[in-house]
DNA sequence: ATAAAACTGTTGCGTATGCAACAATCATAA
DNA sequence: TTATGATTGTTGCATACGCAACAGTTTTAT
């Protein structure tokens, strides 16, 4: 059975908060859910990817500031690049002015896939897209920053 | 050290799509935040949190309906139901015209449960929402609705 | 009437993520 | 200098979720 775009719109009565939460929930989620078939591509789940994009392939970062910047909890980065050197997209190097600290780089390999992969997401999220106009798009996009920075204002939030 | 509110800012230059991608993970990782540490106070994820709000005390909702409409595995559903079942906030009556399907209904203290934590809930997002002047939240409301219904057709998501 | 197909909910397994604890290292204070 | 505390990355454990397979049931086709 197919799904039916508009089963949950029923369900939508009741003050703003509620609906600027659910809209946020289910756009995020049709994001999440078209985002893993393009990235699938390259064998990239999404955080590979947003990962990626933070990565460099001359100056490397630290874990934690990797996980600041994604608000994942240091293992999960930990993890994520255990999986990406593995795959031989990133190496590892020991800060030379902190010893606790390892600096993450792109391997060439890695830097070529962070080029094809942008390229393809970027294509296909502007596709999606598209049956929006592009005025439309950009007052949503000053909308929802604005809305990101009263949210991160308001949560003031701290990594574990 | 606290998360600077503006450090992710600085890798924000891209397409536009680039930027609303972006800008929906964001918002959405932090109303994420924000909710789990509302829910807690219940003993609710926020999974839980928006099945309760689909069920009622009298009509019963099959799980499959459930699935389609927090696009969750079945599998997921039942194991939420699981929870809240055992929870005592639910309970499975088996559909007396399908004697495959379950239907699930709240229990007086679930029913209670969804009252309390809706008004909590709501109460918090509204602040959350509060430093963006009304306007600016309807047509953030408005513009989302016409991405969402957008992605919805371009996407033309199946069930598993 | 019956065989084939589709649907429902459940379970096993794999993966992604967070939290807490840890050793190594650095920073700060006495 | 030394002791105390903070930070870094890692690991073990728990949880949430998706996928695939399954038996029971209904629907559809022949």
């Amino acid at each position: 059975m197919l799904f039916d775009p508009f089963l949950s719109d029923e369900i939508e009565a009741g003050t703003t908060a509620a609906s600027l939460y659910r809209l946020i929930h289910d756009v995020y989620v049709l994001l999440d859910n078209a985002d893993r078939s393009v990235l699938a591509q390259f064998d990239l789940t999404p955080s590979q990817y947003r990962v990626l994009m933070l990565l460099h392939p001359s100056d490397g970062r630290r874990l934690t500031d990797l996980s600041y910047r994604m608000l994942f909890a240091r293992s999960t980065i930990t993890r994520l690049m255990d999986q990406m050197e593995a795959a031989g997209l990133v190496h590892r190097v020991t800060d030379p002015d902190d010893r606790r600290a390892q600096r993450v780089a792109l391997t060439p390999a890695g830097a070529d896939l962070r080029e094809r992969a942008y390229t393809a997401h970027e294509q296909y999220m502007t596709e999606c897209f598209s049956r929006r106009p592009a005025a439309e798009q950009e007052q949503l996009i000053q909308l929802l920053k604005h809305m990101r920075t009263s949210l991160r204002v308001h949560l003031n939030i701290q990594d574990t």
